[in-house]
DNA sequence: CATGAATGAGTTTTCATTCAT
DNA sequence: AATGAATGAAAACTCATTCAT
């Protein structure tokens, strides 16, 4: 019971940790993350933060593994009606607005080399098919439509990297930048797919 | 005359300064760059930097500025032979590969949403082929193209943009997860621009 | 009986804790010796250890004084067929080599001016003879010795410190210097043997 | 001329820290000495310190290596008059008083097991009488009492070890000990050198 | 123009100990 | 008896910037 309540508390601890770390990511950006400021918006003191994370590091890591988890999850599987097109289209835009959503966090995440947070983003290697599964749907989404004649028959691991990087890349731009008005954004966004989708076709 | 001398020596010693400045972020890093540093390697003390640049910020900015320049002027003009997508795939390849041998610099500056960075290297506004010299060389291959009628009409700018954020999406991940086999390379690079081209087909 | 038991459990936590700081003192270091560290090996939190002791210090205290027990009886007493040299020669060379499979926690041990270390390790005082049983072997057979006139007759307790000391010097430099070979280590010790028993003839 | 008398204040500022740093090692210990103490007691802010000393070890080495230098030069040259039996005692009894001046300081330089520092100590490795002129006068004592006869023919480097060792024994004791009475201490150390130079004997 | 001393606030991390539960 | 959260002080080191000389 006690005991229970306690380790309760030491998540719900743990959790304010990581949404203020979290927060001023968002709100700043990765250079700005101190041990000390976390503390201090918690009121507690510097050495606390060691009883829940074992570094600065490890906070990070978790904040970016927990961020990237949510973003796989919020890649809506696709409807088994929809045309490959409308899938790949539909799975790119809700990737680009979900990620729109925490573009701090994003960037942090992924314009990092660091080895750990590599391990997670990395998507240019050959054979990164088997440990992406969230390049799953675009995959399937292309054989489908090779099979279905929409497309042209093709390599399509290094097609769903090519895809992926183009989109990022929009992306990226549209993060960096910043002031970019919702409706140029969607007129960026659907240009860029439409070209995609036409360069597939047979 | 000697207020003449002194102002060239003072150019030179600004130059010096900058390049060392933009050898340490190439070879390291941003975050490896000091004041400590570049006067260390230039056998001046710390303080004497400031009769040249009145922050480190106005150091890193000037770097950028300049690197920025030495890429636009790198994009070879078309050869007038050639066909649109020959221009395009050869602007593209050159600007890529070009950039990739100046990999820190150029994160450093792409990634930066400091107003003053942006302000060389924003794409995505509206009305941006005025201000982007660089940009021409792609607007003039789809122009040509377009009525030539190897590709489809269009909305210039617009794709120009588009292209470009694809060409940079793929970059910027060659840069930052770094151990891409130059043959792969190659093969992402072509399947890119391939896509492209199709896409832009009538 | 109850309590008895909860006494005999107490005291087996007690050991336990002892052992694991033993052994990380032997392993690495005193320095590398923190409660945390100790608690960690045991599943235990690090609050409980001052159930047990009340402090490092004494935590610390309690090993090197165990340590001192155990090499005390190590010294094995004198063969009484032996020549006084041959007993000499023994223990002292049993002495080096048990304590060389302990030097680091000899180092803390013997390296030590507090007090209460002193307390055990000190040898230089006039009359330590009455405090150090350990000594009484040495003592023993130079009193053997002296009587069957192999050595010349002298203060025997200055004369055991003398002794004491030449051998505790040769072996701090073994267990400080590290990297002497085990063949180089036998001439060190032989010679230094040989000398000290020649020194001691009439 | 006030480049001359900046880079004299520098010296002496420099060695205002050495000097603090070495009464904070003599007056406690080793572990006592931190940055934050030194420039405290200066009056100084701590990051003033990497002005003038590039780490805490490096400062640490400095103190050693001036300290070794020292001591060094304070075992003075054999009187070429002087018996070998004479030179081994006066030098060993200089050497000990000199040592015993700087307790602390010697403690902390022998008994450490720093590379760096072990480059200065080190006794025990073969063929170490090349690289330790401080040994050199031990060493000729030895050849000249070997010709003369009053010596045994030996192994001078091996033996010369082992004379030292037991010396630095002796030495160690009174160090860490620290209450020896001056007569007591005196005792001892003509105790020891009697055994040893008898051990010599033919 | 150049120096280089000095600052002062910053960084992460470690640790023995206490204490309410 | 045991927990584990929290402290608070300590550690070494870095760095951009200022300013008297």
């Amino acid at each position: 019971m006690s005991r229970k309540r306690q380790q309760q508390q030491s998540e719900e601890i743990k959790s304010r940790i990581l949404d203020i770390a979290q927060r001023i990511i968002s709100e700043e950006s990765l250079e700005a993350l101190s041990i000390r400021r976390i503390t201090n918006e918690m009121g507690y003191s510097s050495g606390s933060i060691y009883h829940y994370f074992k570094s600065k590091d490890d906070i990070i890591l978790c904040i970016l593994q927990e961020r990237y988890q949510k973003i796989i999850k919020s890649v809506k599987p696709a409807d088994t009606d929809s045309s490959p097109d409308e899938i790949i289209r539909a799975s790119m835009k809700g990737y680009i607005y979900n990620c729109l959503e925490w573009s701090s966090l994003y960037k942090a995440m992924m314009f990092s080399s660091s080895p750990q947070i590599l391990d997670i983003t990395a998507v240019l290697e050959e054979g990164i098919l088997e440990k992406r599964p969230a390049f799953k749907g675009l995959v399937q989404a292309l054989e489908i439509g090779i099979s279905a004649g929409t497309f042209e028959s093709c390599n399509v691991e290094l097609t769903a990297q090519t895809l992926w990087s183009a989109m990022f890349g929009l992306l990226s731009r549209l993060i960096i930048e910043q002031n970019t008005s919702q409706e140029y954004m969607d007129k960026l966004i659907n240009r860029q797919i439409d070209i995609i989708l036409k360069g597939l076709r047979p």
